[in-house]
DNA sequence: GCCAGTTATTTGAAGCCTAAAGAAATTCAG
DNA sequence: CTGAATTTCTTTAGGCTTCAAATAACTGGC
């Protein structure tokens, strides 16, 4: 810490301290919510969180999707996709069928007790939720939005200038 | 959406939409970062995050900690930190020895070749932190550094809740 | 001292995850 | 049409992760 000429707390240009603290109490927080989240499924509905996520993405379109389009929506490798896909339809969740106008193309959709099981973890998940973000305030919870809105945009953009 | 008696916008009791939202946003997020550092991570030091972490953690600390420590501190497995421990040991990061006073415990701490190595990578990840956080304010930051404080504390309540 | 309960760690089985290489289908320039 | 480049997906190797069961060591009451 260092005094300026105006007896102001200024920092060294260099140090980066708060944005490492923030990062890692960003880190732990979703790393607490998600292991709460993890264990609760597990608990009550005998299910794993990436296909609980998997269904999710879903559960929005009801003729299906490819399976990039699910790597990229999920945020993870192609191959990691073609493991959990595989399980949920071994599982009953999935129907899985080649695209006939590409026949590269594999295309997902939930079947039909898939559908309802999500549902039904669904309804579930989201009161878990609202319980863990419940000392929240209605103002909290918009500014946070907010913040973190402009945090995800700042680090694509970091993102982006390192992979051009 | 409702309108009540007063022509104010309401909303239904059981409506948790924009805590999932947030969730969401906060799960991207970190998914983003933590995918970012890892990539960088292996590409620049040929390293993975989990091993970077942990030797975080004992860069803290000269005379060394505990596996359960270890384990409490990343939140993560006992299990998943003996194997980690292993490939740490194995490749000269880390020392290892059994606890005089109590023989179940296994002690670990960085090797100086392993401290050398971490201090370096240490420095580049703090730049790219700061990059990566770089378009929010200093406001912006101890704001967030707020909200995510008061978002722990409310997952932490809820998680005991369960547990209890 | 002994035994029951607790604590620290390891092991094993299963699943998740990535990066990189490979296979198959499509696209497009010439 | 042909062949190179691209896209979609799978496979492989290695590592990370959890949970649950097993092992080993300590603790406290008797």
């Amino acid at each position: 810490m260092i005094l300026d000429s105006e007896t102001k707390a200024v920092e060294l240009p260099d140090d980066h301290g708060n944005e490492i603290r923030l990062w890692l109490r960003l880190l732990t927080c979703t790393t607490l919510i998600e292991g709460e989240v993890r264990s609760r499924l597990r608990e009550r509905f005998d299910v794993t969180l990436p296909r609980f996520d998997l269904m999710a993405q879903l559960d929005k379109v009801p003729d299906g999707m490819t399976l990039s389009d699910v790597s990229k929506r999920m945020m993870v490798s192609n191959g990691n996709v073609t493991g959990l896909v595989e399980r949920l339809v071994e599982s009953g969740h999935l129907d899985r069928w080649t695209s006939e106008s590409d026949r590269r193309v594999q295309m997902i959709r939930l079947t039909k007790a898939g559908r309802a099981e999500f549902r039904k973890m669904a309804a579930e998940h989201e009161l878990w939720i609202a319980d863990i973000f419940s000392d929240l305030g209605p103002r909290d919870v918009r500014e946070l939005m907010r913040l973190l809105a402009k945090t995800k945009a700042s680090a694509q953009k970091s993102a982006q200038a390192r992979a051009s």
